[in-house]
DNA sequence: CTCAATTTGTTCGTATGTATG
DNA sequence: ACATACATACGAACAAATTGA
């Protein structure tokens, strides 16, 4: 049996399904870049040890998707023109969290309210008497990215409905400077699309995500603000800086490191076998 | 058509399979707590808009995945113990991620070495002139979690060749004290695993994972390790402090907290429609 | 205790989809 | 393109366990 196959019992996708869904993501990581031939039919089926129409198949869906073309007698390649990437980059800071939400205003749009559950909180702050639940999904040139549930204390909300509902909750309540907030944090995990955020966020069942939950918790205790968001798992990504000495010109750098890889010789490396 | 049909549509997932994700994550949502007893099949065949049989199997996986459990006559139930989740918690601090990795020790084994090829370095840091690589995956009660690819510099290597092959190379790292180490830093974006991972991992084909790149640059500007690791999704958790209030008790206030939960008054939720 | 209602479990037959060689 | 085998999905009918009137 191949590995494949054993993937297969693990997950009971058609095989076909996930063949694609390898050759997808080569193709949007840019391990096989624009314009590139990919390997050929016959390659890929001993790669993945399945058969010659099962490689068909998959080939097939990634054509249908605008992501390969194939030429009889030549080969398939990748198309060329991919639109640039749109990361949501996650912060790490209040403020500059805020700050990068300020500038999504106005993506908001509505979508049909589900009754939603009120969702308990694991471990931090009490739950406010009564919330106001607000439901968006986030766009950026016209693609879904990421759906927010938020759950927000009626006694936030009510003073000032009108901008809470037409701003991003979290930025209204950075504003509000009576509210004493003891302390916020941020989560992410990662998941799998169910139906409904396929739907919402235009992507396969299954396809990974990011679940992301931010809690602000005020000085008695009460969390007044819940989100629950769900971002595309191929739009997040999260820089962390571990280290940094002090007088860091990290840009400048940057750019002349970058002109010196291409002059000097090739990098070497030698495979430590224990 | 329903919902489920249409991702169906994009997807081609098995529809059986498509119900069990939605019911899973009822589950691990809580939204259908401990011990509850979940709508009947006749119930769930309505509101999904799929034959008797498919619900079935759809709760027959979840059955098999420890989940539910099924009485005739009675009906369907949410198993009562949860077993806690073995996270990896992400480091978003030097001292702390080289503490993590401490305790790692052990896990370390020696995968079939791939020849794999250099990675290019994105914007940080000048490559050394030659590297070793290491590979390993990372256990935890027997399960694997994640895949270690290190790219560091032969010259840092040939100081202690057996120290760095036994423990964490990062931690051997930060042990040499005369090693200035001008910035480094990690990030994380999400990806699916490829056929090699998903059988080192033991995960389907497809499933989501984390891919951490772990880079630490030195005074003159050489990356003298790279660490690119592929963890299973379901495992990783990042936390992230956005903002906190001095002389904050958290623990002792959190375990207050839970207690409180249960005696007050159920909280409300008002779904705001715009 | 019995009966009926409820609910899960099983079995058909049929049609279509998936995967191999 | 074909033949074969197995998986998926439907609808319907029936069997078996549980509950409560």
């Amino acid at each position: 049996m191949s590995k494949l196959q054993k993937a297969y019992e693990r997950s009971r996708v058609p095989l076909y399904i996930q063949v694609a869904s390898v050759l997808r993501q080569r193709i949007e990581s840019k391990r096989w870049q624009a314009g590139q031939k990919i390997p050929t039919l016959v390659e890929l089926e001993k790669e993945f040890h399945v058969a010659r129409v099962t490689v068909r198949q998959a080939v097939e869906i990634l054509r249908e998707e605008g992501l390969l073309f194939a030429q009889q007698g030549r080969g398939t390649f990748v198309v060329d023109a991919m639109t640039p990437r749109h990361w949501v980059k996650l912060a790490t800071d209040w403020n500059v969290l805020i700050d990068m939400i300020k500038e999504n205003v106005p993506k908001r749009i509505k979508v049909e309210s589900s009754p939603d559950t009120p969702k308990l909180v694991d471990g931090e702050g009490k739950p406010a008497p009564e919330y106001v639940f607000l439901r968006s999904v986030q766009f950026k040139n016209g693609e879904p990215y990421g759906v927010v549930n938020v759950y927000l204390a009626d006694s936030i909300f009510r003073r000032n409905p009108r901008r809470f509902t037409e701003h991003p909750a979290l930025v209204v309540l950075a504003e509000c400077e009576d509210i004493r907030i003891k302390h916020a944090h941020q989560t992410l995990v990662i998941g799998s699309a169910n139906p409904e955020m396929a739907d919402l966020l235009k992507v396969a069942l299954g396809a990974p995500t990011a679940e992301c939950r931010c809690v602000v918790v005020d000085e008695n205790g009460i969390a007044i603000y819940i989100a629950d968001v769900t971002y595309r798992g191929d739009v997040v990504k999260l820089h962390i800086d571990l280290f940094a000495r002090r007088r860091s010109r990290a840009a400048i750098t940057r750019a002349r490191d970058k002109r010196h890889i291409k002059n000097e010789s090739p990098t070497r490396i030698r495979v430590l076998s224990l």
